[in-house]
DNA sequence: ATGTCGTGCAAAGCACGA
């Protein structure tokens, strides 16, 4: 079984891109973060053709989360329940959903923006919901559920997963709010932590290089090496016990038209 | 430091977000 997770930067401009990975990869559930789709542009009837199911939530030009399965889509939550509202609007930013028998969340956290400013603090309470709804799954799934949080988190969680720690001095996704928000995911209940999954960069598994996910399109982030590891997936130890490799697919960062961000694949028993 | 994208509005150029 093989479980994705891809911020795609708008399904409309991505979608030759995500039929050919998804015929290439064959994964079997695909989180999706910023689809940047509303419910009549989502594009469920080429999916469903496809052999996936999906679920969406999506309103507009910006944000936008969608889970793909072909093995079950079940008790689709849309929605935190506990999420912060952002100029009196909650976002499309979380979508949860069970696939075979697995509990998974498609989560997209705000950029921030820079350290301090308003999006800044709502990106800590956004984390915090995420937290909360942690303790609350626990709490309805019991201990033995295969639980996992997969998306774009904006965070990198230590030094090495930027390309350079020095020129990141001061700025948002590493800073020490952020980092403890994830640890407090994390730690959630500590009888039951999540574990950040540390992929290989590549399919390829001799693969030494830094795990990065996201490169930036400005100043030709990629070509130049400049990435980070911000697409995480937070595992209980039920979920992690079967993970028996994860990998970034840093070839879909390549050619023409790419999202700025590459999958990381999660390959279970 | 900000060179690229994608989106939508209202109109092919801009503002915004990343």
């Amino acid at each position: 079984m093989r479980i994705a997770t891809w911020n795609l930067n708008s399904v409309k401009a991505r979608l030759p891109r995500l039929l050919s990975w998804l015929e290439l990869r064959q994964p079997d559930v695909l989180l999706v973060q910023e689809t940047k789709a509303t419910a009549e542009s989502w594009p469920a009837a080429e999916l469903q053709a496809r052999g996936y199911e999906s679920a969406h939530l999506g309103n507009g030009r910006w944000n936008g989360v969608a889970i793909l399965s072909r093995v079950g889509l079940a008790d689709v939550t849309r929605g935190l329940p506990a999420q912060p509202a952002f100029d009196d609007a909650v976002e499309d930013r979380a979508i949860g959903a069970t696939c075979a028998g697995i509990r998974l969340w498609s989560l997209y956290v705000p950029n921030g923006r820079t350290v301090g400013h308003q999006h800044f603090e709502y990106k800590l309470r956004f984390l915090d919901a995420v937290r909360a709804q942690c303790v609350a799954e626990r709490a309805a799934l019991g201990t033995g559920a295969p639980f996992g949080l997969l998306g774009d988190f904006n965070v990198a969680p230590n030094d090495d997963d930027v390309w350079d720690i020095v020129a990141f001095d001061g700025s948002t996704h590493v800073s020490p709010p952020e980092r403890a928000a994830l640890a407090a995911i994390q730690q959630a209940d500590p009888k039951a932590p999540l574990v950040d999954l540390r992929p290989r960069a590549s399919i390829d598994p001799d693969d030494t290089r830094p795990p990065y996910t996201f490169w930036e399109m400005r100043m030709l982030g990629f070509q130049k090496g400049r990435g980070m590891r911000i697409d995480l997936a937070l595992v209980n130890d039920p979920l992690a016990q079967r993970v028996q490799s994860a990998w970034v697919d840093r070839d879909a960062r390549r050619g023409e038209g790419p999202s700025d961000h590459a999958p990381l694949v999660l390959d279970l028993d």
